[in-house]
DNA sequence: CTGAGATGATAGTAAAACTATTATAAATAA
DNA sequence: TTATTTATAATAGTTTTACTATCATCTCAG
């Protein structure tokens, strides 16, 4: 297996946790904890106990715990879209990559190997869960001209580029595809929250598929 | 003109604020605030100095902060949806009141005189910047329990219902619905913070024409 | 061996989010 | 009318969070 780090906007962080042992176990540590206890709940005091670290040198790695979700959120907006390129390549039909993206951003997640600090079925839960708050905030313009958002905006564009290829007269293409990229997430935590909301159900094994279909045939009958 | 009280759940306060004067400080005041400096920044304390009151006062209307925005949130959502039964009185078409749903929904809005307490676009703002604060906490299910979001629920199911007689065998309504009321508001917050993600340009008047435009289409396309 | 950089240990601060107590004023019931 | 309830105000106190500061120690490259 070849080792990889998925490179990442240095204005992220203040010291690059990919870098260090410590670094890792905050990274590492952190997706537990935000997964089980939730992002309001988690502080970097408690992260620092469970890393057997401190307050102060978790600061040296990440400015504050918004910051830090921001990394873990970013890290996964990269990491989807590593795979999407991964698993187009060659394909040169506009709507199969699109099938696969679309497959790729509503399944499921599990450990991905190549990555073993990080558990991406945690990190998925976290995305449903709290990826939204990264971005609601009253700085996000300044996080946003430091590039934080970068890796969902890439994801976005990389999505509504097969899109154009396929329509190129639709006009909408970002706002689609990122109603749908945010559709794929919600709809989960709907499903597991505020069934009525919803008609899928996260029971089901599998409800993924459903999720799938429900915004693949969304977004193919919107752009023809 | 009629004097209007929208019906509230009686789980959203400890006591309501329509039914005093304080109350009505309370709310007409926190939608200000929330509204100028965003609801982390905002608390009770600030609130408080703001009305000439104490912070004990308004934690005897609300139990803390956060069931507050429960409460605006859900006051706009009732809103909605009564402009709605409004304007669709005795019209039969569905697809027509499809059509005069989703055009209120997208809307942007100005005071109704019916509500002089309540600053109608600001709050339209706070909805496009906070409303999914409500619900995305871990006590999500408790608060669910005690009906606080029933005014989001009984919305997506009037629209849902108008989905279904148009395309009885659609077997996403409320999935499409709950992706679309969210995607009206979050197509707003993208135009003015992250326009990389959309095609709406807020600058433009009548930016909520193509916001309507986006929704209303993708909406007749999917369930056709 | 030296010293720069990373980490740990410890302490401290300001503000947020409540909670509690008492005082006072206004409304209402007997 | 007086008594009593009720709402609000005034004040103070607690715990926790989110940070900041200082200094000691440890490690490893040159």
């Amino acid at each position: 297996m070849t080792s990889l780090q998925l490179q990442m906007n240095t204005n992220l962080f203040v010291r690059n946790p990919q870098d260090t042992e410590l670094g890792k176990r905050i990274i590492t540590s952190s997706i537990r904890m935000i997964d089980e206890i939730g992002f309001e709940a988690f502080t970097f005091k408690k992260l620092a106990a469970d890393i057997n670290s401190t307050e102060a040198s978790i600061y040296r790695y990440f400015e504050n715990k918004h910051r830090l979700l921001i990394y873990l959120i970013a890290w996964y907006w990269n990491w989807l879209e590593y795979q999407i390129d991964f698993s187009t390549q060659n394909i040169s039909d506009p709507e199969e990559c699109l099938n696969i993206a679309l497959r790729i951003v509503s399944q499921e997640k599990y450990q991905d190997p190549k990555f073993p600090d990080i558990d991406e079925a945690a990190l998925y839960r976290i995305v449903i869960a709290e990826s939204d708050k990264t971005y609601l905030t009253r700085h996000v313009d300044e996080d946003n001209k430091e590039g934080l958002f970068f890796g969902y905006k890439s994801l976005c564009r990389r999505i509504a580029e097969l899109v154009k290829e396929i329509n190129p007269e639709f006009p909408y293409a970002h706002s689609l595809v990122s109603t749908m990229l945010q559709a794929a997430h919600q709809q989960v935590y709907y499903a597991q929250h505020l069934p009525s909301l919803t008609e899928i159900k996260c029971q089901n094994e599998n409800y993924d598929n459903e999720i799938f279909d429900f915004i693949m045939t969304m977004t193919m009958k919107s752009i023809k």
